[in-house]
DNA sequence: AACGCGGATCTTTTT
DNA sequence: GATCCGCGTT
């Protein structure tokens, strides 16, 4: 059996710390997954129990991966470990013991395309879906849940008289369906710890507990967390509160922060050894993150001293920075014998990577894009799995509703209705309420309709006694896209789209064989359903990448590492992205941008290229953006001298130490601290909806020269346009009419060019937003 | 009831 | 530019 890997004296401390509360605070690149897997063997081989371990992790991958080598280090043990994300083990706890709060074990997980569907269905049964969006609805229930708060408790804010309307409706229907949604598997674990029976054997459940990135941790997650732990006290976190960058999503870093204040006995341990990356890089990364105040100090430093100087090159569109990120990956390839592997491409959203994709293959490079619409997301699988659930829950009326006329099989609206009206009326599920229109129970229902749903309730009866029957969940698969006539219908279309759906189809199946052997066939449909849900788009990649280039969002990159990194987007707007954000303080919302940053610089191993581009498309519009602040931040000695663009004004954007923190807009701030005497601009008013500099999309002439330029203090926000100024039509005040709309008066334009956009008060029809060029003068 | 088209929106990040 | 939704047409 192997020894404990080599470890350095911090690593050590941390793997062999005993019993009571650990924090390791690791920053990047020093061994973090390291400790660990280590400390979880070292635990083992003391006597703990395996199936006394829970170690949670922030991916299943992150999962997979130490169960991987804790396999190496302990063999089969390994295997009854508790190892997962708080999802995936909530989900598993609950399945144990959910019944004591009245969740059925074959409960279904909704994802949040499950649970935008059905919020969208409420907000059009009760008329308000003009009012509020499924989405914005989602991520307000959300807010409320990542937080442990019930959603009914929202008050005098926008809309939340409708979240109050809606919310109980949505929980009602997961209810009545078995299901729950991804935070609710984490709440109802809470609910069971205050259960009197599984409450206090959940707090001794595990001898150790010990939680990856708990940076990213939200407050429910803390509380879970606090109560895992509770009897035998042996809590280990780990994380670095510097790459905390989900935020966004509930997570709280005072998690981290804080630790010690709730763990008042806590050993601390710093791993600041990075052995990763280059000196060079390492003092880019640092001296980014040095702006944020209010984290816990640490000093990465290294062995591997020098380094390549960090490069940095400016395009003057998206287009030619991927043209020169190919040919650089081209003559990495070439000139330092460096693999399409050892390449990662990141960037701050996914829009970007269309335009990389495309130079990737105009140069012929194989790369792959990792967090692409996920597979389980894909129309076809989605569909499929909802045949699965509604077999397993017949009550499942969002399954129903999805698949009753998919495909198309002449059942529609009106039909539907029907049937609806008929459930409501007998208070049955709309299932049950279609059998009994097959069988002729519904008045209203003719011959036609009538055959037709018989022909739907045929098909899920006739998978119904396959499941019975026993049938692996490949077999059951396969004859439900038999079956139900799906793949008839695709190939049927013989487009490339429908090809592709039919080999996602065939990969589904090959992946339920998969689980079939993994289980010895004693896998059910229940546990393969809910291995779906839970796996996501990051997941799904493998971590090989077979000599590709990876392109992803820095977001996915969390946790990896690549000898080359390109940056690219590193302009201000797009990165740090600056747009506003409900509720959030902007500053903390710019501190996270930083962290962000320093996450995707501290990704490299050897080099490290930044990229921006003068001019970018952003929905259909030219913008023109001015290089990221965080450029600026890079010390001289660490840049490239060649590529750096001409020396301009710096900016800093924090407020003097102590001083106002960020107002939303419209005041001016000095903050003279840089030392290179730095200039305070107006940049960072700048939202997407005013003056953005933009230009005519059809005059891409004009780009160039006045693209180019720098900004100056004084100057900034200066609108250019090429062409006739007669396309930007009515200002607010004038009356127009608009085709559907009738007659109404401006209120508001927003955006220029072909995408301006006017805020009308039409007569009878109230505030509508319209693209300007449908209107014409009243 | 299926299909095509006009029109609005989207883009920050995901378990 | 892509996608998604609703509406009008067949």
């Amino acid at each position: 059996m192997h020894r404990l890997e080599q470890l350095n004296p911090e690593q050590r401390r941390a793997v062999e710390h005993g019993d009571g509360p650990l924090m390791v605070l690791a920053g990047a690149g020093t061994g973090k997954t390291r400790v660990l897997v280590n400390r979880i063997a070292f635990l083992v081989r003391r006597g703990v129990q395996a199936r006394d371990v829970l170690a949670v992790t922030f991916t299943n991958k992150a999962a997979a991966e130490m169960r991987e080598r804790l396999r190496e280090l302990l063999g089969v043990a390994a295997q009854r470990m508790w190892i997962g994300t708080f999802h995936a083990t909530c989900a598993r706890l609950l399945r144990l013991h959910g019944e004591r709060i009245g969740l059925p074990s074959d409960f279904t997980i909704f994802d949040d395309d499950d649970q935008r569907r059905i919020l969208s269905t409420l907000l059009k049964g009760k008329g308000l879906d003009d009012q509020v969006t499924a989405r914005t609805l989602a991520t307000q229930i959300d807010r409320y849940k990542n937080r442990g708060e019930d959603p009914m408790d929202a008050a005098g804010g926008w809309g939340d008289d409708i979240l109050r309307e809606i919310y109980p409706l949505y929980r009602d229907q997961l209810a009545r369906e078995s299901a729950v949604d991804f935070n609710d598997l984490l709440l109802k674990v809470l609910e069971l710890a205050r259960d009197e029976e599984v409450g206090p054997h959940l707090a001794a459940r595990f001898r150790h507990v010990l939680v990856d990135e708990f940076q990213d941790t939200n407050r429910v997650q803390y509380r879970l967390v606090r109560h895992l732990s509770q009897v035998h006290g042996n809590l280990c976190v780990v994380g670095d509160d510097d790459q905390s960058i989900y935020s966004w999503r509930g997570a709280e870093p005072r998690n981290l922060l804080d630790f010690g204040r709730d763990y008042p006995d806590t050993a601390v341990v710093k791993l600041e050894q990075n052995y990763r990356s280059t000196q060079v890089i390492l003092d880019a990364a640092n001296a980014v993150i040095a702006q944020n105040r209010d984290r816990h100090e640490k000093a990465l430093w290294t062995e591997i001293a020098g380094g390549e100087p960090i490069l940095w090159e400016e395009s003057d569109s998206e287009r030619d920075e991927a043209d020169f990120i190919a040919r650089a990956i081209k003559g990495l390839v070439s000139a330092e014998g460096r693999t399409y592997a050892d390449m990662a491409v990141l960037y701050r959203t996914r829009a970007q990577s269309r335009a990389l994709e495309e130079q990737m293959r105009r140069y012929d490079i194989d790369y792959r894009v990792v967090g692409d619409i996920s597979f389980f997301q894909r129309r076809e699988i989605k569909d499929t799995l909802a045949y699965l659930r509604l077999l397993l829950h017949p009550n499942a009326d969002s399954c129903f509703e999805r698949i009753v006329n998919v495909p198309t099989r002449g059942i529609g609206k009106t039909t539907i209705e029907r049937v609806r009206g008929y459930a409501r009326r007998a208070n049955i599920d709309l299932y049950e309420a279609a059998r009994a229109g097959a069988r002729g129970d519904v008045g209203a229902l003719s011959a036609g309709p009538r055959k037709k749903l018989a022909a739907f309730v045929d098909i899920i009866e006739g998978l119904r006694d396959v499941l019975a029957a026993g049938a692996s969940v490949a077999e059951l698969i396969i004859q439900t896209v038999e079956r139900s006539g799906y793949r008839e219908w695709l190939e049927k279309q013989d487009t490339p789209e429908a090809n592709d759906r039919l080999s996602n189809l065939a990969e589904l199946v090959s992946m339920a064989s998969d689980f079939d052997d993994e289980t010895d066939g004693e896998g059910t449909l229940v546990e393969f359903d809910a291995r779906v849900s839970l796996w996501s788009s990051v997941d799904t990649s493998d971590g090989r990448s077979d000599g590709a280039v990876t392109l992803m969002t820095i977001h996915a990159a969390k946790g990896l590492e690549f000898p080359v990194v390109f940056l690219c987007g590193m302009e201000d707007g797009l990165f740090p992205s600056l747009r506003e954000r409900e509720g959030g303080d902007l500053m903390d919302a710019m501190e996270e941008e930083v962290r962000l940053a320093y996450v995707a610089m501290t990704r490299a191993r050897e080099r490290l290229v930044l990229s921006n581009a003068r001019t970018r498309r952003q929905w259909g519009e030219i913008r023109i953006n001015q290089p990221s602040r965080f450029l600026d931040l890079v010390p001289d000695h660490c840049m490239a001298v060649r590529a750096r663009p001409a020396p301009r004004p710096v900016r800093s954007y924090l407020p003097e130490p102590g001083g106002r923190s960020w107002s939303r807009r419209g005041q001016r701030q000095r903050a003279d601290r840089s030392a290179r005497g730095a200039q305070y601009d107006e940049l960072d008013q700048r939202t997407y909806d005013d003056d953005m500099p933009v230009y005519h999309a059809d005059a891409e002439s004009g780009v160039g020269d006045e693209g180019g330029r720098r900004r100056t203090p004084g100057r900034s926000g200066a609108r250019l346009r090429a062409g006739v100024d007669a396309g930007d039509g009515p200002e607010a005040g004038s009356m127009v009419s608009h085709a559907s709309f009738g007659t109404g008066r401006v209120l508001e334009s927003t955006g220029s060019g072909k995408g301006r956009r006017l805020l009308i008060d039409f007569a009878g029809v109230g505030l509508k937003t319209v693209l300007a060029r449908f209107v014409e003068p009243a």
